[in-house]
DNA sequence: TATTTTTGATTGACTGATCAATCAATAAAA
DNA sequence: TTTTATTGATTGATCAGTCAATCAAAAATA
């Protein structure tokens, strides 16, 4: 069996089949035997190449992260006007894939870890500075920076409340829906706040 | 030293134990063991009371949402016009208590138990529909009753991720800003949303 | 009142199962 | 022959849950 250079591919396929198996468990309690079997491998080969479980789950969250990051990057590539760029933000965050259920439950078990972890912890700010980051890009056009700070640390959390939600699978949390509760936060904010006299808040 | 009735008193400690025990760690792997050591008894009266862990976690969650319940009923019985209502319920999801990064650390391990126990699960939609419904009792009155269900769904989302980037510890996050970013988006979407036609939103 | 019986409270010790991690062995390239 | 890939078997630790035994209050009885 052994042709050569089986790394990079078994590292793939191992990361990949412990997305899936945390997905559909909903939890990182899963065994190193059933995300390798789910890979069609032994647990000892992926001991082998990530050496603990922890390992493995760091690699998964990364490559969750940079799928992100590329998403995002190529949206707003997209997007002609800093309005524009908002929407493909809050777009990108309810795309298809990143919302399935699986990826979803997936999620919510790494932010649970990152109690524990101080890696899982620091990947999952990075996830949120980011986000914030590509909020403000472009709200800060549109009012202040202060005022774009402020939008941005309510559409990000909107966001992530949103992934909660869905995590319950109560029925009724389209994609376009929470979309459109997003683009609808945003728009008010930008109205209500523009209109009056931009006044910081009172921390 | 059996005093009688001691039943009551070690099931209360118990489940006290549990929450603190829960929360510091961050999740629900603790043993019963420490439960029950942080409890002041031994494990096999923890089993002896509760059968499993699984039932001395549902008490737990229970307990948390009994007075969570508690909170808002008095907060909204203080609340005199249907404004006051909204922001009672809001500031009742960030008080003191509840907003503590150890119940806080609980909640999202309870969020992630959902994804496995039909039954946890179960308790936290029904929280999910009184936050909702208690958000409804003030909205209605002051917007059609679909344009309430349109913020209340917002607003619920975003208290929950409030409480998730509280989770993170990522520094910046007090309860007033909390309160105040939601407070923004209700008044935000009154604003708006009542100056322009009424549409239903087409889901 | 004194004695016996019953019952709730409580635990240490044990069991069975699960799992991460290790390792020695095998097989097939190079 | 050296290196890379791969696994079955094993180990050591951890835990939920069980059980038989103990202890002391309370109730019943003498």
């Amino acid at each position: 069996m052994p042709k050569l250079g089986m790394e990079p591919v078994r590292r793939k396929a191992l990361v990949e089949a412990a997305l899936r198996t945390i997905g559909s468990q909903g939890s990182l309690d899963v065994t190193m035997s059933e995300i390798a079997r789910e890979a069609g491998v032994s647990a000892a080969l992926a001991h082998h190449y990530f050496g603990s479980k922890q390992q493995l789950l760091i690699a998964t969250i990364r490559t969750l992260l940079r799928q992100l990051r590329a998403d995002a990057v190529s949206a707003l590539a997209r997007a002609a006007t800093p309005r524009e760029r908002v929407s493909s933000v809050i777009r990108v965050s309810f795309d298809a894939d990143q919302f399935a259920p699986d990826v979803v439950a997936a999620w919510l078990a790494f932010y649970s870890e990152a109690q524990r972890s101080e890696e899982v912890r620091h990947l999952l700010v990075l996830y949120a500075r980011r986000l914030q980051s590509n909020l403000l890009s472009g709200l800060t056009p549109l009012c202040g920076r202060a005022e774009a700070q402020h939008i941005a640390e309510g559409a990000a959390a909107l966001i992530d409340g949103l992934y909660i939600r869905r995590s319950l699978r109560t029925a009724t949390l389209s994609i376009d829906t929470s979309v459109t509760l997003v683009e609808d936060y945003v728009s008010g904010q930008l109205n209500t706040r523009n209109t009056r006299s931009p006044s910081g808040d009172r921390t």
